[in-house]
DNA sequence: TCTTTTTTGTTTATGTTATAAACTTATTTA
DNA sequence: TAAATAAGTTTATAACATAAACAAAAAAGA
């Protein structure tokens, strides 16, 4: 058995649970991160500008019905480092 | 889908290594779980100290062939814990 | 026998991280 | 026009992860 490093960037919750999200959805705005996620607002604004620094995800700003809307896309690149994770962690996982 | 929280004490590389080891050996010794994890002995060393203080694995220190010899067992509530953080985690890995 | 190296760890130093609290800016409502 | 709401960002700080430094005893070499 070996253990294969785990990506820093997505061994956090938040930011595992940001990607997990985007994978299946493919895109997600702020207040639906925040619903689904149960983060408190300024958790999760760090966690996607860190994401966004990684390269791991885009982010849209613009405004929507008056308010400012934060539109986040996973990139090729995100999807490829949270498949490379997952098959990472499964090896310490058992069995 | 549900974001399970992780315990921070097992949502740690090397901590979890250690942990998914002895699930499956149920007895290592320092220089076993060195070897297996290739981690630095400063790192372990800290790592296995908080495996014991959260009560997850027991120590037994002798000498063995007149050198200091460090058991680690795995207790039940580690393997409780372990069991509780793989199907947490899956919650994040999708599919 | 003396000193150098090896073995098996522990302690410490420090840079990084995670998170909540505090802050900001604009909008809507009373 | 004041208060409340919305949508984020910035900052402060405690906790964390890790490697470097340290320690103590045993073995090997000279």
């Amino acid at each position: 058995m070996v253990f294969a490093p785990l990506d820093p960037v997505l061994h956090n919750q938040l930011r595992l649970a940001i990607v997990s999200l985007l994978v299946s959805v493919d895109a997600a705005d702020f207040t639906f991160l925040l619903e689904k996620t149960g983060a408190t607002r300024g958790n999760l604004s760090v966690q996607i500008t860190k994401l966004k620094e990684a390269g791991y995800i885009a982010v849209k700003k613009s405004f929507k019905d008056n308010y400012p809307n934060t539109m986040c896309f996973l990139s090729p690149k995100g999807l490829k480092a949270f498949e490379t994770y997952v098959n990472a962690i499964k090896g310490y996982l058992g069995k």
